[in-house]
DNA sequence: TGGTTTTTGAAAGAAAGTGATTGATTTCTG
DNA sequence: CAGAAATCAATCACTTTCTTTCAAAAACCA
């Protein structure tokens, strides 16, 4: 695994949880302790995290926003792109599945109005849906703080109640070897179970995120789209040979 | 458990209460006395609170929290008695299902932060309780618009998942013959099963709500209390006089 | 391919965190 | 006010985590 790979989770997990343990990462990288206290450091150097006994902890304060805004607004108008083709296949009388994350969101704005169902298992998703008068189901289970979704045993069982034309998938990874990956095991579940409930699948994510625990192997998938912006090079579409693939350019 | 985890957890009590004692927090965090006097001692020196004998207390002065700012409503105080009451029944290891509703959202506030676990059918409770760090389930369904409840199929086939120590319902209105009432049905079904899944019931209902579907006759609530304020005759307490009633006052 | 640089994992001693204990101090109670 | 109970600071032994160092493995470049 590269080293920016594993800044990025570490830093994914910072975000979510203010605070992680060394040993954490280590199970989720599959690295040795020596390698993830490089990291820590070296992300301390950058201003990205504060080292503590046992892990690194979030800086709160100024230094942390204008990075991460930067970076979501500069990736946001790529993310609707992708968010509006994703939302254009969706027809009439479909049942689709929303997955929580900041690019399923965007598709909200652009979901027709006629007559769909929406099951979401983000907490987020309610109030613009419901905004737009679409009926909107989501899936119990156990509110994790940070990402607002719903995950656990409850959100499993509850999934089951329903099937789903089409899902639209988050994803904060795409690897060659492990398939789509989410550093939250629990969220992968989840994930799973969802596109184990669907006609078809799609994946939205932007080319950044081609570079954690997978939530599906893409040969699992057997309807699967993913659907980005533009790839910078073949390497990355060798990671994508089994599954349909929709690029969305500007 | 790394050390500012358990910083934050104790600011976050002494953000609540005012006052903390060191007892509360060891069995909190599971951690020795020594720890937390050792925890106490870096927050006082790093301004964030003040040692007292036998635990720590705010410091008050320019970083006070708003926390009695909407005092406005008349209603609203009245609610906030009536939850206050209620929460205070919450014990440690309890878990309870909190309806949604306006007057039960105001318990959240007053709830207890020790090892509690919340299940709900109420949207806007989400946030509030995993800022106070609370386990927070939702049981899932049909998102009903304008109120923000979870109902229908979905949200009964979830709450079958749970067992409740203690349920605490918000009502529209109270009626001799017809019990406890809610204008719209389904809510009425969620409300009911949650009732059957808990040991004890509690209805929180200001006497403005003494005159809708019914969702339990008051004789079928086997442990039921209704948590009120000032009843302003006898004629309303003959709505009542199967069941527990405890009144709240200022 | 062969040599250089970078990255990695392991090990040893240093540092920090933890829990128990002691005896002093404070608070409670009759 | 006096004895009991609770709380406190200081210390010690123990555990976990940290830093430093070094050699092996991997990536890089000519």
């Amino acid at each position: 695994m590269l080293t920016p790979e594993r800044h990025q989770i570490i830093l994914r997990l910072l975000k979510e949880k203010n605070v992680v343990k060394i040993q954490e990462i280590m199970e989720l990288t599959d690295t040795s302790e020596s390698t993830i206290r490089r990291d820590l450091s070296q992300l301390e150097d950058q201003k990205f995290l504060k080292r503590i006994h046992g892990g690194a902890s979030r800086l709160q304060g100024k230094l942390q926003e204008p990075s991460m805004v930067e970076k979501s607004s500069k990736n946001l108008q790529e993310k609707r792109m992708i968010a509006q083709y994703a939302a254009s296949l969706v027809e009439a009388g479909d049942c689709i599945y929303l997955d929580a994350g900041s690019t399923v969101i965007e598709m909200i704005g652009y979901l027709p109005l006629k007559e769909i169902v929406v099951v979401t298992n983000g907490l987020m998703h309610i109030a613009p849906l419901l905004n737009k008068g679409i009926s909107t189901y989501l899936i119990g289970g156990l509110a994790k703080p940070n990402t607002n979704a719903f995950i656990g045993r409850g959100a499993l069982a509850s999934l089951d109640l329903y099937r789903f034309d089409k899902c639209f998938m988050g994803v904060n990874g795409i690897h060659p070897q492990f398939g789509f990956t989410t550093p939250d095991q629990e969220e992968a579940l989840v994930k799973q179970k969802a596109i184990s409930l669907s006609r078809e699948a799609f994946v939205l994510a932007d080319n950044t995120k081609f570079a954690e625990i997978s939530f599906a192997k893409i040969s699992e998938i057997h309807e699967a789209s993913i659907i980005t912006n533009e790839l910078e090079d073949e390497t990355e579409k060798q990671y994508v040979n089994r599954t349909t693939i929709k690029v969305v350019t500007a």
